[in-house]
DNA sequence: GTGACCGTTTAAACCGGTTTGAAGGGGGGA
DNA sequence: TCCCCCCTTCAAACCGGTTTAAACGGTCAC
């Protein structure tokens, strides 16, 4: 223990040729005290302007850079907001890092990123209660995470921890302030785009979890509204346990797919709505080996217009999510209940926000075939 | 200043319900010290078996957790490190990150992610040392970063700060701990793989930069060393004022390997090598666009092996980088030099890694065609 | 009975800042 | 000349930990 600090020090100290410079050295130098070395560079009132000169001066001469930790002990804020997702290589998570931290650097924050991991849901717990009591030692200013990353536990912990926490998930939570993608007006984005083109009868991809409903319950309200109550066109596809994460999502669409498309007589839609590009990937590869075209026969729309679906062929039309935006607002949102106020009770809060997803119409949708006759 | 400090104060408290609980509350509250506490907490030796249960029980309960500045700022190790890069959403980045979390947080370490943009080169300068001088005054305890990313000024902060830092950037930096992956190795895989497929003549795609030029080079050597000294089969394509950066990539690849093909004669190349997969992606939609097949016409082979590129029609042979494993590599280096001595001069630093890649081979590489005539 | 020694606990210094109440010095007004 | 006030600076307390020298109480040996 003695030991290792004292290497510690000293492995610093040689590293950086001299230990770093201090206010105390500072002020030793100038034949001040150390307040007043704190006072000039901090801009504070009551000091004279030839000594706040000096004191300046000769901090930047020794590169004399203010210990972050000692002021954060005295002001309890630390600048620092942690962002806690699943897995960081996400796809479209990237994004909304990106988002978080073009609006914390603007800002002087700065920001952890951490993932939780593990088999079990029971060791993800664990895993995800362990890394918030560090964070909360480290005296982090806020947290953004997912909704599904953090179980209940861990959420509780920050909570009585006093951490102001943002959540991201498919919807806004009730009562608090939320930053969501309005999924289910994607949904409908979908469907007015295939409507529009002809379009009266949709397969819906996608696993039977809340992102999806939402997205589904958005696209049947439209062909309701449009066709009556009569046909809603709109069909449920791929059940929960079809599907599990990730690239498997691929492989899932497409034998889902391919399976529904050797059904005899196989249906009468004419257009696939994917719950996420992935899975319009999946789909697209089971539709074209089973000699169909895209968008000949089949019009495919996807969801979350990541970068590269752009790039497939045909290049996919995708419901985009503002992910950077998504980042960014509530960033924001967090600054401010961090920052500003908000003793004032729930009223004093920022507003929560909904963005508006937008459909990218690309390649792989187009006009309705003809009517055929069911196979 | 005085009233923000003390709203904030007051607001954490009020959101906390009460303040959270400090090394002195629990003295008080068992009639003991402060110096008692830490000793007993710490399992430092020469406390009463007792004491330190009753100690412990005690802190449980108020759920007590030291505050890690406090703490930091004795020690001088903030168990903190910094990854700094130029975008966060730049395709393999995230698994670079993705490892250095991977073992920062089994070590008990937090990772801040920072990136550098701006305009200018001079714009970007300047927001990188200011992002080292923030991060310096936070006491982290290593840095990794892109050799591209920092400019000369803001590596000097960082030497002089004396805070461990690794590059990672396309070779090996002489005389420095570096973990690279190994370029030119890759350009041989690539080359190997088409040599052994028959191809004699193959298009280079990349810009004139250094990741490029070590691809190049390997794959020549390749060439090289099985054809004889007459005919080095690679040509080169683009230059640098070709590409930027980015989604263009494509863009740039495309026109490109477009116009090379419009040639008459357009050469006798059977293959393209492409220096990444986004390149790639352009040269393949030239070569469909020209009426030619991949790979009946023409092999493509990229470089990166993007998570999705299996996904693209034809699927693309790639050569795979592991960044994840580079992440992972550059953290346990990172960390051997934060806390393993090293005091001892450079035989003491942990060894240098130099990382292989692998061949992917997929569906956009395939046996050369009977020689044609030039057209 | 006294001194040495042990295990345990305390008080205080320290880390590097911020903040504040008080003190010192100079100038102006009465 | 004296007093008051303002401007400037200082010394000290504080934040929440770690670390150490010293104190304390008790046991044991001589």
């Amino acid at each position: 223990m003695k030991t290792k600090t004292t290497l510690a020090h000293a492995n610093r100290a040689a590293a950086a040729g001299a230990a770093r410079a201090t206010m105390l050295d500072i002020a030793r130098h100038l034949g001040l005290s150390k307040g007043t070395v704190s006072l000039a560079l901090n801009d504070a009132p009551g000091v004279n302007a030839e000594t706040r000169r000096r004191v300046k001066e000769y901090a930047q001469a020794v590169r004399y850079r203010p210990n972050q930790l000692a002021r954060a002990i005295h002001t309890g804020r630390s600048q620092l907001v942690a962002v806690v997702l699943a897995r960081l290589t996400d796809s479209f998570f990237e994004e909304i890092v990106q988002g978080i931290e073009n609006v914390a650097s603007r800002r002087e924050y700065d920001v952890i990123v951490a993932s939780v991991s593990g088999e079990s849901a029971q060791e993800r717990a664990r895993a995800a209660e362990s890394l918030v009591d560090r964070l909360i030692g480290r005296q982090i200013d806020g947290l953004i995470g997912s909704e599904l990353t953090l179980p209940e536990s861990a959420r509780a912990l920050l909570a009585d921890g006093g951490v102001p926490t943002l959540y991201l998930g498919p919807e806004p939570l009730p009562g608090k302030t939320s930053v969501t993608v309005d999924h289910a007006l994607g949904g409908r984005l979908a469907a007015e785009h295939l409507w529009d083109l002809g379009h009266r009868h949709v397969l819906f991809v996608g696993a039977n979890e809340r992102y999806s409903r939402l997205r589904l319950a958005g696209a049947r309200a439209v062909f309701e509204e449009r066709g009556g109550a009569a046909a809603s066109g709109v069909d449920w596809c791929l059940e929960s346990r079809t599907l599990s994460r990730g690239a498997l999502d691929v492989e899932g669409a497409y034998f889902a797919v391919a399976s529904r498309l050797h059904l005899r007589p196989r249906g009468d839609f004419t257009a696939l709505f994917c719950s996420s590009d992935l899975l319009a990937v999946g789909a697209c590869k089971a539709i074209l080996d089973a000699g169909l075209s895209i968008p000949g026969d089949l019009s495919v729309v996807g969801y979350d217009d990541l970068r590269w679906t752009r790039l497939l062929t045909p290049s996919l039309t995708s419901v985009h999510q503002p992910q950077v935006s998504q980042g960014e607002a509530a960033m924001e949102i967090l600054l401010a209940r961090i920052e500003g106020g908000g003793e004032g009770g729930p009223s004093a809060l920022p507003g929560s926000r909904l963005l508006e997803p937008r459909l990218v119409a690309r390649d792989s949708s187009g006009p309705a075939p003809p009517a055929r006759r069911p196979t």
